[in-house]
DNA sequence: GCGCCTTAGTTTTTT
DNA sequence: ACTAAGGCGC
């Protein structure tokens, strides 16, 4: 039975799924309906005849283009299993797979992820010597970023200096050149890194015309969704892969660009009409996703934006209540009130209906304890992610070395868990590896009999080597040792993790591409997939493209939201707005907006006061309605006319002593033991101090302080709560310095160490 | 020279 | 928690 797509869709998306050849742009308003509109096109080509595999689907993960095919597929009523999806980058390397002698590489290739990266950074700066002793010399994380900008945005290394960071520019030349050798290194050991993938491949199409015109005959449908977030090469790609046919589809919303800081393009949605004659242009702009009144609010965030964005959106969702703007004492509090506020949605929505949004990762790991203490699950999207773990990362590389042995990344890792090397040994034994050096290689494995038994079975995994998922077995069965020594506290935990690592790994049967797509995607995040019963918790960045019915956002205060590093530029600052602008039009019913008066600083000495975030303190009043908490915890409602913004003051009521205690810890999972929470509350009854910067606990330091410290002996003790540590300094003040086995640095007063004999 | 431990100083977002 | 740098011992 043929779609009736006239019913399903409004004239402008109708416009855009029955035009199938031809370049077509498609201005798409947050919640216009841009995935239904693709979902459609998608199947109208389909039912119109074209072979799904002819149909390239871009977009900016994995998971959003297996859900547009799961729809389309559900609407057409067939499977469209030939249709390639996947991300710029996810394409690149599958189609350079393909094509190993376009690569311009010989042998196997390893695709580096950040972590990777840092490492490669690190000996190549190490190796020239550079910035030695220097303090002002930027670290290799920042080196590796500058270089990645610098290919992503097409200019020189000081081009970028001299926007964004002029003080360095004394090091530019030196910079320079350790962005050649990092090249240089990347290709001796056939290593690529994110844009390396792009690249590689605009320079193999450039290179082989017949592998080019083999792709154009290939795709000869194209569709990239966000396409703001593209960088220059990756439109290259496109237009590259269009060809003169040119039927490409592109979608995307310039105000919801918020990829720039690694280098995406605005411009290129704007000049896609120029570089494609006969676009056909259309613009989504009613909005079905959020009520009016969310919608007034973030047509407000946008209006107090420099770039000027032709857009007011619209909705038919008259009613529904104003967006919230809850001011809490702190932001330990913060998580508390959201959990009640969680609570209560959970009465009347579904908890996958319910996220909770965030600027960076860090940000909501307070919340994540309160959740585990009220036994409320949840997912998490974005920070860190679970293949970046050292034990993953060690257990894997095994793997690598065996797929790709110029890996010199991976067999650093291999080898530095065997006693006695180091560094240095490992990279000579790597060289030796690569250069085929026997007798080298003979006389390290005599010397040393951790060497020869990892040579020993890294040669039977090689033998015999299996899909990915046995091999990773076998490896983490070889690790398991190194992994007990390494993590006395935590190994349980770690290799539970490894274990469900292999069961991912179950489903590929390519040791490349299991490789590939840990690096390239969160293999977690894409497996777990939605859980009903489970609240979401995301980074602004990771919920782009998603909607939820309701929504909380945390840490809306100078510094975190917009981000601390954003404040010295005015262009980062405008991406931090629309940063803004993608959050709040995530939700569909409700939005709340959290405001702490205080925020705990990990570097900073404590919890400090906080400014309400810049672009709340610019919002009028009317678009929201305020409440504040109260001494006892509850929130009252603000009257209309009452306290404005400007009446807030930061308190530095200290009701989160003991989610400060929890939150040092970082003991991420599980209950706290009755004995912890006892001395917990004890320490809020006596009215724990603030803490002392960087490792205090609520009860390490108490009122009265006793002893004259600054002596004593040094060596193991007993504590109450936190049992035997090990004292590393004595700090005066009646203070010493002791490290707990999986509770890690703790000041503590001497009267409650029991020095043992 | 090299491995390994200690100590001081920091956390943005993602392929 | 995680990195970089400095110190110690082989």
């Amino acid at each position: 039975m043929p779609i009736d797509f006239k019913s399903q869709l409004n004239p402008a998306q109708l416009e855009a799924v029955m035009v199938t050849d031809g370049p077509v742009l498609v201005i798409a308003g947050a919640g216009s309906g841009k995935t239904r509109t693709l979902v459609h096109r998608l199947a109208r080509l389909v039912s119109l005849g074209v072979d799904p595999t002819s149909i390239l689907l871009l977009t900016f993960t994995r998971k959003a283009a297996s859900e547009m095919l799961s729809r389309a597929e559900k609407l057409l009523g067939m499977a469209l299993g030939g249709v390639q999806g996947g991300t710029f980058h996810a394409f690149s390397f599958a189609t350079l797979r393909r094509h190993p002698q376009a690569t311009g590489y010989p042998g196997t290739l390893t695709i580096m992820d950040r972590g990777d990266a840092e490492e490669v950074m690190g000996h190549v700066i190490s190796g020239l010597g550079a910035g030695k002793g220097d303090k002002s010399f930027p670290k290799k994380g920042f080196v590796l970023e500058l270089i990645s900008k610098s290919r992503n945005k097409e200019l020189t290394v000081s081009d970028v200096l001299s926007r964004e960071a002029y003080q360095l520019l004394p090091h530019a030349t030196a910079l320079e050149e350790i962005a050649d050798e990092y090249r240089i290194y990347k290709e001796n050991h056939g290593l690529l890194d994110y844009d390396d993938m792009l690249f590689t491949l605009e320079r193999a199409l450039l290179a082989h015309p017949d592998l080019l015109e083999q792709l154009r005959a290939r795709h000869r449908y194209i569709m990239v969704d966000e396409y703001q977030d593209t960088n220059l090469v990756q439109a290259r790609l496109v237009k590259l892969l269009a060809g003169e046919a040119g039927n490409v589809m592109a979608v995307g919303d310039d105000a919801q660009s918020i990829y720039a800081f690694r280098g995406a393009n605005v411009e290129n949605i704007l000049s896609f009409p120029r570089i494609y004659q006969g676009t056909r242009l259309i613009r989504l702009e009613q909005n079905y996703r959020s009520t009016q009144p969310i919608l007034d609010l973030t047509n407000a965030i946008l209006r107090g934006a420099k770039d000027r964005f032709d857009k007011n959106l619209f909705s038919e969702r008259e009613g529904g209540p104003k967006p919230e703007l809850v001011k809490a004492y702190s932001d330990q509090t913060q998580a508390r009130l959201a959990v009640e506020k969680i609570r209560e949605l959970k009465r009347r929505y579904l908890a996958c209906e319910i996220a909770v949004l965030f600027r960076a990762g860090y940000q909501s790991y307070s919340l994540e304890l309160a959740l585990n203490k009220e036994g409320i699950a949840f997912q998490k999207f974005g920070g860190l992610r679970f293949s970046e773990a050292a034990h993953v990362k060690d257990a894997v590389a095994f793997l690598r070395v065996v797929h790709n042995p110029r890996d010199a990344v991976a067999w650093k890792r291999v080898l530095t868990l065997v006693d006695k090397v180091g560094e240095k040994t490992a990279l000579k034994i790597a060289v030796a590896v690569r250069d085929n050096d026997q007798g080298f290689l003979a006389a390290q494995r005599k010397k040393n009999p951790g060497l020869e038994a990892v040579f020993a079975f890294l040669e039977e995994l090689r033998s015999e080597p299996g899909g990915p998922a046995a091999m990773l077995e076998r490896a983490v069965v070889f690790y398991t040792p190194a992994l007990t020594r390494l993590h006395p506290e935590d190994y349980p935990r770690r290799l539970a993790g490894l274990e469900q690592l292999s069961q991912i790994a179950v489903s590929y049967a390519h040791l490349e591409a299991f490789l590939a797509d840990l690096a390239l995607e969160n293999p977690e995040e894409e497996r777990k997939g939605v859980r009903e019963d489970a609240v979401v918790l995301s980074t602004v960045h990771s919920a782009k493209g998603l909607e939820w019915a309701a929504v909380l956002l945390l840490d809306l205060v100078d510094d975190r939201f917009p981000s601390r590093h954003a404040l010295a530029r005015p262009e980062d600052l405008e991406e931090e707005r629309r940063l803004l602008y993608v959050a709040c039009t995530r939700a569909k019913d409700l939005l709340t907006l959290y405001v702490p008066g205080t925020v705990y600083n990990r570097a900073g000495g404590g919890s400090q006061p906080a400014m309400p975030s810049l672009f709340v303190r610019e919002l009028d009043r009317d678009l929201y309605t305020e409440m504040r908490e109260t001494f006892s915890g509850a929130l009252t409602r603000l009257g209309e006319g009452g306290m404005g913004n400007g009446s807030f003051q930061a308190r530095s009521v200290d009701m989160g002593g003991e989610m400060s205690g929890s939150f040092q810890d970082g003991i991420g999972t599980g209950s706290f033991s009755s004995a912890r929470r006892e001395a917990l509350a004890e320490s809020c009854r006596s009215g724990a101090q603030p803490l002392e910067p960087a490792f205090a606990s609520p009860f390490a330091s108490s009122p009265e302080s006793g002893g004259t410290g600054g002596n004593g002996p040094l060596g193991f003790c007993q504590h109450r709560i936190f049992g035997r540590g090990k004292v590393v300094a004595r700090l005066g003040d009646g203070k010493s310095r002791v490290n707990f086995p999986g509770f890690g640095m703790k000041v503590i007063l001497n009267e409650y160490l029991e020095m043992e004999p």
